[in-house]
DNA sequence: AGCTGTCGGTACGATTGCGAACATTTTTGC
DNA sequence: GCAAAAATGTTCGCAATCGTACCGACAGCT
């Protein structure tokens, strides 16, 4: 990174407070370039993101894009029946709301917060300007689509053939690769919505977890006990969604949050 | 379309008589710029694809790409058990091998031909070429992202939510829009491994359809024989898929097969 | 004509998960 | 402190679907 960027970034506290330079990984990807950095860094700005708080509705014009820094963000069906199902989810891997980008820009899905946190705000007009502007952005920002597309086949694969306590721990590993930390605020209805089953089946099968002292559960807070009982029990699809998003293990030392 | 454009086309009465200039939405889209026409053109291949070819396997060299005129090809996924699941369907509305723009360049599933039939094969150096070129490509491509983005997300939820009754139905009339004709080769066993559901699953299904007169069955020959029906039949998702790639009625009646 | 493999129809028990309750406990708001 | 709301635990009957198997019909081949 050359001066110029770093003093530009130095003029950002609270850039440089989220730790933006590192926690999201497209983001650290993209600011590679000196250029694209020196052009998206004064339009960033450091957004706080909370639990059910709504992104975009479906028919929404998308006018501003995150980059997720610590929290999840789904992307979510509603039915006619009124019934809710998470389809995808983003955290700190990728960005929220890449169908903006050059095209109808208007979302398909709802796009809610699962889990709050930090997120990266940019208008959509200036990521779209640095994906004409070269290959690598470009690039970057089709590894994002793929990535999404990964997920959503094999999440449509797990959601007909597996059975709901494998789906659950799926859900678990994917939050919890995205979150830094074992402490979730999660409900069993919030999980129910999004792992596509009735709370009642949430219930139960966070049951076994908790027996099985894979996770701890105590209204609305949700502790990750033994992270390697949730990968024995998992169905092959995580690991393969995970093969896509592979990132070097979260660690937020360097970070004061 | 100017003339040497036109000069250019004549000299390939292959291309003429597959009706390339406006079978696939994408490619007629693409050749709607000149350049693109002009550079592409010399590269494109007729190739006949027959039912069950497989295009790619997981983990191959996305060298060609295919842009489907009147036959339909499948995105699966192979589980651990053998067991196969569409996830996507591409016909003349879109592009086989769009994950190979700008990426690893590797198929991330199994892509099958679903129904056979004739397509147009192009090297992926050519379309990366294109597609760098200038906007409209690179917007006309991420269409065809967005696009399978929308169907997996409501096929995700319909395979968790919907009956097999309704999910063969949304199927069926999908692959109703892809092909000209009413007459489908499909054996049960095969739509069964694309609904994700049994073979003894289908047939009940299909059962029921035949007994509403909506189709007729015989021994891997299915006739469409009253789609209103399965349009009444089918859930909500098949309009939100449809939606996305809302198509002029198909006439063939122009080119003779 | 006879053999063989494919395809479709059907059956049956087992299982999963659903829809809809209701009970209990904890948190929250007043 | 108390009522209301929220979150979880639990139950029951039922519908959908699964796994598996068997049978008959048909088509292609010799």
């Amino acid at each position: 990174m050359n001066s110029s960027l770093q003093s530009l970034i130095l003029d950002r506290p609270d850039l440089l407070r989220s730790g933006i330079t590192s926690r999201n990984e497209l983001l650290r990807e993209l600011f590679a370039v000196p250029a694209i950095a020196r052009e998206l860094l004064p339009e960033l700005k450091v957004v706080s993101l909370t639990v059910n708080e709504v992104l975009y509705e479906q028919g929404d014009k998308l006018e501003v894009v995150y980059f997720p820094l610590d929290c999840v963000v789904s992307g979510l069906s509603i039915m006619e029946d009124g019934t809710t199902m998470e389809t995808s989810m983003t955290g700190r891997e990728g960005l929220v709301g890449v169908s903006s980008l050059l095209g109808s820009g208007r979302s398909r899905q709802w796009v809610w917060v699962t889990v709050g946190g930090t997120a990266i705000q940019v208008e959509t007009k200036f990521i779209e300007k640095s994906v004409l502007q070269g290959e690598e952005a470009l690039k970057a920002l089709l590894k994002t689509y793929r990535s999404l597309i990964v997920q959503l086949s094999q999440r449509c694969v797990c959601n007909t053939r597996h059975t709901i306590m494998e789906r659950l721990c799926c859900w678990l590993l994917m939050i919890h690769d995205r979150v830094g930390g074992n402490n979730l605020s999660l409900t069993q209805e919030m999980i129910a919505s999004r792992v596509g089953a009735r709370r009642a089946g949430i219930t139960v099968a966070a049951g076994m977890l908790q027996a099985m002292k894979a996770i701890a559960y105590r209204r609305g807070q949700l502790y990750i006990q033994d992270r390697p009982v949730l990968e024995r029990t998992v169905c092959e699809c995580y690991n393969l969604m995970r093969g896509d998003y592979k990132s070097p293990p979260p660690d937020y030392s360097a970070f004061s949050l």
